[in-house]
DNA sequence: AGCAAAAATGCAATCGATTGCAATCTTAAT
DNA sequence: ATTAAGATTGCAATCGATTGCATTTTTGCT
């Protein structure tokens, strides 16, 4: 029963003794056949247990239904494909793609093709590509940007194409903005600032800053971006500098601040006491930390949605805008000091 | 120059003034071709930015190169998908599918079509599946077992069609153990006993503690599988019944433990002298957490290289067998009693 | 019953690549 | 130069579904 070979469109017709043409019609609901015949033709497709195959009719139909969503690694050793906030997108954007009807190709730029940029447009396997991170540089997104195939990114929002990203900017004022609040004075930030959505949260705690002229302005920049085991590693390289003079510590990532705080425990210094620190992406993981995580928000759910709403769109030929998300402060232990 | 319309098999034969036949066996390195031809062809082709249009390719051939991966989902709200050793293992399958030239389509019991087993293999949107997980029940699962569709699963290694996963028993018995050589006396284990994986888990802690009878066998079961949140909630439920008799826990994953020390610290119970927690997986932040988790490794890139191994192999008519991963005890702080 | 309009169905071309078989061109030996 | 064997190339069918257009069947009205 179940190893009964598969069924074509060909199959069904005979079954039916109609022609192909008025079984194709009749299972995409086209209103030139019968409500009669429809209903034969679709109880005889489904108990022969008929499925449409996918290649001939991508073939006919030039599109796939498929959306394909790699990520953007930037070096070799980059680990960001494995940090939580990414894949939590990935999965709400999986959601989104099939609530749909889209099925949903993964890769990154380290599983590939080379030319991923066209593979998968090239050769017709996705309609429409979402692009998660810009790395450091975009230049590869401009071969794209150039042609007319439809994609969306995910990250700044301030680019030439469309993409959805957080409030970067406003996220990093709110976070450093807390921490003065809580009366740090020396507040460093932790991440590499030169890629770009990184960049715009560090303008945001510059800007912060700025308007606190009191509270110096300190940056730090890790090697390694979005990885617990960076914020660790460069925390602990400058206390054994013995040059941590940080009371705050705005990170780039959830990840970096965990990194971080661990690696302060470790020296037995206290946070938030002796140093305060807010994450940015709140992962789950941030409430379940200890001390749990202030940090700012991104939400990947709505994130994701709107990416492939986005998407969607521009495949049905419209025009679309570039969308920033609103980004908020979840305040919990790790910055709220016990003495003031 | 990018804009230009895509090119096919026809126009690079034309340009070339050769036949299809004659492109197409070039282009795929058949040696009914003069190396002349082929070069020309070649040069031709990648001239023009020819790639192959798939959907053609997929129908004349019978197969896709795609394999697709799904995500079993138990519950409704079960959290599994974010779990980041679930995630770190669709990493790991999907670098050795690029590797391998395959495609990957991901997908979870949620987002995916209501009959999925049968979808990406009735439209022949993927020559193969990898099911992660057997949920707590896997009759959905026989439904491809009677089928000749090829797949492979991650889980117990128990089952009637071809699994690959971790030594779970001896990973039970290992970390179990290990508390008990910590002086552990009262040794809770916390997780669903009857999902399979994790049944198997429980029954290697059964096993360490019979052998050892002056540490009474107590289980505790959680009713949501793998969040830090279900480990938090159960402990501080223990805790203000004032039930948790404990010394110590093993934890059917990382993000279990965790929630369970976060419980513990918020009163003031200090891990590992006063309870010892060890937890399954080695999830990357396992090291980062404070104190670092003792844990039970399973090798996730091993484990997605030998899925696709499988899988492959299968596809190609060979006969394959389950394969059982080794688990290694990684001895970190949070087992590691100063006092003994 | 007769007939035009409307509804339903079928025919055949098409999407782009692959491949068995037939046809043509080379090569080399006589 | 001739010719058979071997090397290349091309022809045409095929994979399975969709759709414009032609054809047949129904319907509704007189």
């Amino acid at each position: 029963m179940n190893t009964k070979k598969l069924m074509t469109l060909s199959d069904i017709s005979k079954i039916a003794g109609v022609s192909e043409s008025t079984v194709s019609r009749a299972l995409n609901g086209s209103k030139l056949v019968s409500a009669k015949t429809r209903a034969r033709v679709q109880a005889i497709a489904d108990e022969n247990n008929f499925r449409i195959n996918a290649a001939a009719r991508n073939l006919r139909l030039q599109n796939t239904k498929t959306v394909a969503v790699i990520i953007l690694i930037s070096s070799g050793n980059d680990q960001s494909v494995s940090d939580p906030f990414m894949l939590s997108l990935v999965g709400s954007i999986a959601e989104a793609l099939g609530n749909k009807g889209y099925d949903m190709l993964l890769s990154t730029t380290r599983t590939a093709p080379q030319d991923w940029q066209r593979h998968y447009f090239d050769t017709r396997k996705a309609d429409g590509l979402i692009i998660i991170g810009q790395g450091e540089e975009d230049s590869q997104l401009n071969v794209l940007v150039d042609s007319t195939h439809p994609f969306v990114t995910w990250g700044s929002t301030s680019k030439n194409y469309t993409g959805v990203g957080s409030d970067n900017h406003k996220g990093g004022y709110l976070a450093t903005r807390h921490l003065i609040e809580q009366g740090c004075k020396h507040i460093g930030f932790f991440g590499k600032a030169h890629h770009i959505e990184i960049h715009e949260r560090w303008q945001g705690y510059k800007q912060a800053l700025e308007e606190n002229r009191d509270t110096p302005l300190i940056d730090t920049t890790l090697d390694v971006p979005f990885t617990a085991q960076a914020g660790y590693d460069v925390t602990k390289q400058l206390l054994s500098d013995n040059s941590f003079p940080y009371d705050g510590a705005v990170a780039a990532s959830d990840m970096i601040a965990i990194g971080i705080i661990k690696a302060l425990k470790e020296s037995a210094i206290n946070v938030p006491n002796d140093v305060a620190v807010v994450g940015f992406d709140d992962i789950t993981l941030a409430s379940m930390y200890h001390p749990s995580l202030t940090t700012v928000r991104q939400d990947t759910v709505h994130g994701g949605e709107m990416l492939v709403e986005k998407l969607l769109a521009k495949l049905e030929g419209k025009e679309v805008q570039s969308e920033m998300l609103p980004t908020q402060l979840v305040i919990r232990q790790s910055t709220q000091r016990t003495t003031k």
